[in-house]
DNA sequence: GATGATAAATGAACGCGTTCATTTATATTA
DNA sequence: TAATATAAATGAACGCGTTCATTTATCATC
């Protein structure tokens, strides 16, 4: 019963992930979902309030499991090694979720801010559990660094102007992460 | 021709307040303003291009009118005279307004931020036209405080804070507002 | 297995913002 | 005034998010 429930809720994100990898954000919607997930539409409020819980659920959902995933692989030694090896991971992963984040971006600020905070919980809980097995670091600095809400917009700044430039997107996208894996909290606050 | 145009439009503005004073903001609808003003739905769409942009216009056009007449009343003297019958002004005039921001700001974070950026627009374009005549006050000090993009995220703080603890909506309206007034520069800026 | 209770699924229907082919009004020219 | 061109008005139709009375499936108790 438990895993049921959760197992349909991941089977609409999936089908939310898909055509939102072929056709953007705004290729969602409810009566999509529903179809190609098999079910009626009113089911598919029965595991999400909204589509805005549909959307926020999808970012979140993204990012714990590549997050998960890089954890895995980057664990073992000290941070700043772990470091290399996640914009490394990072590189190698994230080029569609790069290029996601890049269209909603655009598209509408609003939403790319959502998705950015959302990143930000993310990243966030993964570098503080890191930063606190890291002598060489404080972690207090780091983690009163990444909860200011300044943080969420200072990436997306950055984004946004790196993007006004037409570098190419996933490369600034890695770029720009790079920065802010290896800011400091001087950085940050300016 | 030019008038006519202009006329219609201000028409659709004043049918769209007549609606929101009676039911908030929510009770505005294409449809509805269409009918309550003797037209097709999609005539709308000629004097506006979206429904956004009737709220935007909705909140521009009361706090441009209501400060032209504000401006009328207050003038002569000095700055610091003129911001009590300012006061006085407001708290005899706007309670409408401070009803209806109110319940927006209630309702829906987004749009009461955006309602509360149109107002500090007209707000700080009188106040700086004050200022620049009152050698006892540095206008720049002043410009400068009220171009901070914190300024509409302070305001909101406050009324939102202060809703919270149930006063008299339009009475606490009113208190914001002349705090904001009397603000100087070390107070925005903390 | 039969019976009742509870949870899940359903999809027609609603209200909404928006569009656009068509009609009507207004201006311009002959 | 008639003929034409241009602007304005129209409202049915679309796609969307969301709801809810109804049906179907699942579980608990005997």
């Amino acid at each position: 019963m438990r895993t049921k429930k959760e197992g349909r809720r991941q089977a609409l994100l999936d089908c939310a992930r898909r055509i939102e990898c072929s056709e953007g954000v705004d290729g969602i919607n409810i009566r999509r979902l529903a179809t190609e997930a098999g079910i009626a539409v009113g089911t598919v409020y029965n595991y999400f309030e909204s589509k805005q819980e549909v959307l926020f659920a999808l970012t979140e959902d993204f990012w714990s499991g590549a997050l998960e995933e890089m954890q895995d692989r980057v664990s073992g030694g000290r941070f700043s090694d772990q470091a290399g090896r996640m914009i490394s991971f990072l590189r190698a992963t994230m080029h569609d979720c790069a290029e996601i984040l890049m269209r909603s971006l655009h598209e509408d600020a609003a939403e790319g801010r959502a998705r950015m905070t959302s990143m930000q919980r993310a990243l966030k809980g993964i570098l503080i559990k890191r930063l606190e097995q890291d002598e060489t670091i404080r972690p207090d600095v780091w983690s009163e660094a990444f909860t200011r809400e300044a943080f969420a917009e200072f990436v997306l700044a950055n984004m946004l102007s790196l993007l006004r430039q037409k570098d190419d997107d996933a490369g600034v996208f890695l770029e720009v992460l790079q920065r802010i894996l290896y800011l400091d909290k001087r950085e940050l606050i300016d």
